[in-house]
DNA sequence: CCGTATCCTAACCGATACTG
DNA sequence: CAGTATCGGTTAGGATACGG
């Protein structure tokens, strides 16, 4: 009874992985997910990305609802980003990606092609 | 405690993401966690895919343990995929996902920048 | 400090034609 | 039937420079 649907129900995935299909959005809702930070801060915690990609991935994300933005009225500037609460629930849902690749390359160790 | 180790901890995430990352993976994990189909029986399945993606798809897969490529020595050519314990599993959760993103729709119905 | 804008490269993917 | 090969378009992402 669900051969014909499962098509539309699989579809409903892509809206996931279309919030975290990005190069650096598992790792921006990872850190997240344990506290507020500044623009600035994000960027310290990842080296390798450029404020470029930043701003476009938090914009993205704020688009999204995965992430509030919060703009401070001062001089220098500050802006705090922090997760909504689908933010959140999508950070779980991450975790579980995450013990799945653990396991993933844990049981793939004694693979014959690897 | 988990501050410095969250980072390498969420980047297991990307391990996953990489299995399931391709424009047709979820999908074609989608059927095949039904039951085992022939090449061509995916194509009719997925009539907007081409020849070339189904098999660079499935091969990758294989390639990553997902999924089990059988070859018949027939003629014909008789060729039936199906998917690894594993790739049940990453299946299990690709439905996890889904019910994220049909939670995700419904939930930002109301948003305020939709 | 927090972005934007421009340029450039590389990867992904589709269309098409060909092969065992 | 089940692939492979080649070409070409589209997009994600990096480097760098500039603006509020």
């Amino acid at each position: 009874m669900h051969s014909k649907r499962k098509r539309d129900f699989i579809c409903t995935s892509e809206v996931t992985l279309g919030l975290i299909s990005g190069k650096w959005k598992p790792l921006i809702l990872g850190y997240l997910s344990e506290q507020t930070y500044r623009f600035n801060e994000l960027e310290k915690l990842m080296p390798d990305i450029t404020q470029k990609m930043l701003t476009m991935q938090l914009k993205a994300m704020e688009t999204d609802g995965l992430v509030k933005r919060e703009v401070y009225a001062v001089v220098p500037p500050k802006v705090e980003y922090s997760l909504t609460d689908v933010g959140q629930r999508l950070a779980q849902l991450l975790n579980q990606l995450c013990e799945f690749g653990e396991d993933y390359m844990t049981s793939t160790l004694g693979s014959s092609d690897a």
